[in-house]
DNA sequence: AATACTCGTTTACAGTTGTAAACAATTGGT
DNA sequence: ACCAATTGTTTACAACTGTAAACGAGTATT
């Protein structure tokens, strides 16, 4: 159970939403992402399937409908996908990404200091 | 010329190498990257061409050979690639992406300094 | 001059992804 | 009981990716 599976950006959405609701129906997966991302319900429907088959979604029959739950956990997958584009991206360079990304994001008072604290934790140790 | 191509993480080791050495032959490029990423020449000079044909390198004949150069900055290929991957994976929230990001790299006491001075340059403003 | 080597170009081919329609089975309403 | 709606399954198909070999043209070596 360690091969882990590529998640691409569409399957992305799904996970996310999987994740927030689980278990959960098609339908209400359907509900929450087709019209913001301009998918038709068949589109969304095959990647419930592929994710299935993929190994990151199970699904437990409840009547004629499937509910579906997360094979994989979100930790580990952002893990993953995170290393993955750490990798390509700033060449493996932690700093460089985190530059980049405080840099160009809009953070409250609160991130801010969350974030501060978690540098506390890191350094002088 | 805003029809910003979509790079693979394969390409994007070729682009790094571009961008760290241009202008450059398609044999250096071979040089840097074949052993690291167990590819042929081959595979190498297909990443190149496509890479050309997307519009995200362009070329310069000198003799026989190429010189390569990117036709996009490293900047802005970033910016929409860490875009891309912040909605996906972290649905967004730069804030969560940081602490991820903070949580899991391991930072030089520069680093975490230089984080500590763009944080100050965020808040109270 | 003949041959080997190097470059770029073309072709290959399977797997993934985006995007969905078609189809079959089941269920809910009338 | 029948028909319409819903659900999952199968099939479709083009573009993109990873991975390279084959090929043709030019160049350097013998």
């Amino acid at each position: 159970m360690s091969d882990r599976p590529e998640i691409s950006p569409s399957e992305w959405q799904v996970m996310n939403a999987v994740w927030e609701n689980q278990p959960v129906t098609a339908s209400v997966i359907i509900e929450k992402l087709a019209s913001s991302n301009s998918w038709t319900a068949a589109t969304i429907r095959t990647f419930l399937h592929r994710l299935v088959k993929k190994g990151a979604l199970n699904y437990e029959k409840d009547g004629n409908r499937y509910l579906y739950r997360s094979a994989i956990s979100k930790a580990s997958t952002i893990k993953h996908a995170s290393r993955s584009f750490l990798s390509s991206v700033f060449g493996g360079e932690s700093g460089s990404l985190l530059t980049h990304f405080v840099k160009s994001s809009k953070l409250s008072q609160d991130e801010i200091e969350s974030l501060r604290k978690l540098l506390k934790e890191k350094d002088s140790k």
